[in-house]
DNA sequence: CTCCTTTTTGACATATCTCTCATTTTTGAG
DNA sequence: CTCAAAAATGAGAGATATGTCAAAAAGGAG
């Protein structure tokens, strides 16, 4: 059994029933890493978990029940990191650069957080919301400081989060790489506005070591 | 039975065995369009082809042998298309955006090509990387026109198709718009280090009618 | 530790899908 | 039109998943 989870621990001092939760919760994660969302399945979550298949159904209804849970608790864990991290920064581009620097190392180093946050943008839209909604306020800031000269919308948001994705999705995919997050910050700021040079040197300042 | 397909036409004097596979490819086609490339069953295509079961397996070895042939098959028409469309075009600029106006068009209003192609970025490596070659050669050809500030290589290419497979997903889901095809492709002439302003024109004057 | 409650268990009924193959049907060349 | 070759058919075997439930095990308050 893993001795340690994405979020067992959470639940030491818990009831019996929220600990099988979380390990429920835990073993889903790594499923969705291993198999991608849609061809996790129920059976590959419990045996993973070394559970029986019936525990499965005291604790959800159905996969997209288990799947849109674990997918909240990553974006949960992985926003309130990042955040915590960008307390005390202002500037706009800074904040962006730090929020995708970041959101990409724990994408590809966190075990198999990318390949949930990579499904939940696309098939669960309550938690894309959730997690375009930072990206929002930072771009907002950007907009309000004068750096950024874009239209925020929508599909603004869409398509930023889009080459976020790309970034991590090709680092899951063919591993670890700083040149591809830092480009994809660059590419990022491009589109806010900047120009090549400046946002390269943004991307320089900020990058958190 | 659907009297007509994406390519059933293109068999009308063949032999019977390749009239029948036609029609699977055709099928598949809409079945990805459905459910996408990972829930498609064999038996949905069969099904919706109005052919017996047994009959996929006379023509190929399994799942992924159809959605290869399928894919490329879309691609391979949608690209005949795009290039034909842009035959006297030397412009790099130009070139961008048609290409990418036709891309999403036809991913939207073809019926269910656009899930194909979407799909076939995502899982097929040997048909992205035929259909990314020839966004290469427009960049390339940028490069060279001295219009671009960009490093041309495979990640900035996903990068791109990143911004066009949003463009193209979003429209799919929630019907066609021509403004965000228009802002998809403002959006890679800015990554590719054009101005707002400049790709904003330059959407402007070619965008196709 | 005891004992009632809560939770887990795993066999089973049900459903679905893949792939095979003996048989039937269709094709098209002569 | 004829008929041998080619193709299609669909029932069924085997594999795998979901969801249920009565029985067994574990939990934890007193």
């Amino acid at each position: 059994m893993p001795t340690r989870g994405h979020f067992r621990d959470l639940g030491k001092g818990l009831p019996k029933r929220d600990r099988t939760r979380l390990a429920l919760i835990d073993s889903a994660v790594d499923v969705i890493g291993a198999k991608g969302m849609e061809l996790a399945k129920i059976s590959d979550i419990t045996e993973h978990a070394e559970l029986a298949n019936g525990t499965f159904y005291n604790h959800f209804a159905d996969k997209d029940e288990i799947l849109q849970e674990a997918a909240y608790q990553v974006a949960t864990e992985m926003t309130r990191e990042i955040d915590e991290e960008m307390q005390s920064v202002e500037s706009a581009v800074a904040r962006i650069v730090i929020a995708t620097t970041q959101a990409i190392r724990l994408s590809v180093e966190g075990g198999t957080w990318g390949a949930v946050i990579v499904g939940a943008l696309q098939h669960l839209p309550s938690v894309r919301r959730d997690l375009l909604q930072f990206l929002r306020a930072d771009l907002q800031k950007g907009l309000e400081q004068g750096v950024f000269d874009i239209e925020l919308d929508e599909f603004f948001l869409d398509q930023v989060a889009g080459l976020i994705s790309v970034g991590m999705r090709t680092q899951i995919e063919m591993g670890a790489d700083p040149d591809k997050t830092a480009r994809t910050c660059e590419n990022v700021l491009r589109l806010c506005g900047l120009t090549r040079t400046k946002a390269q040197k943004a991307v320089l300042t900020n990058t958190p070591s």
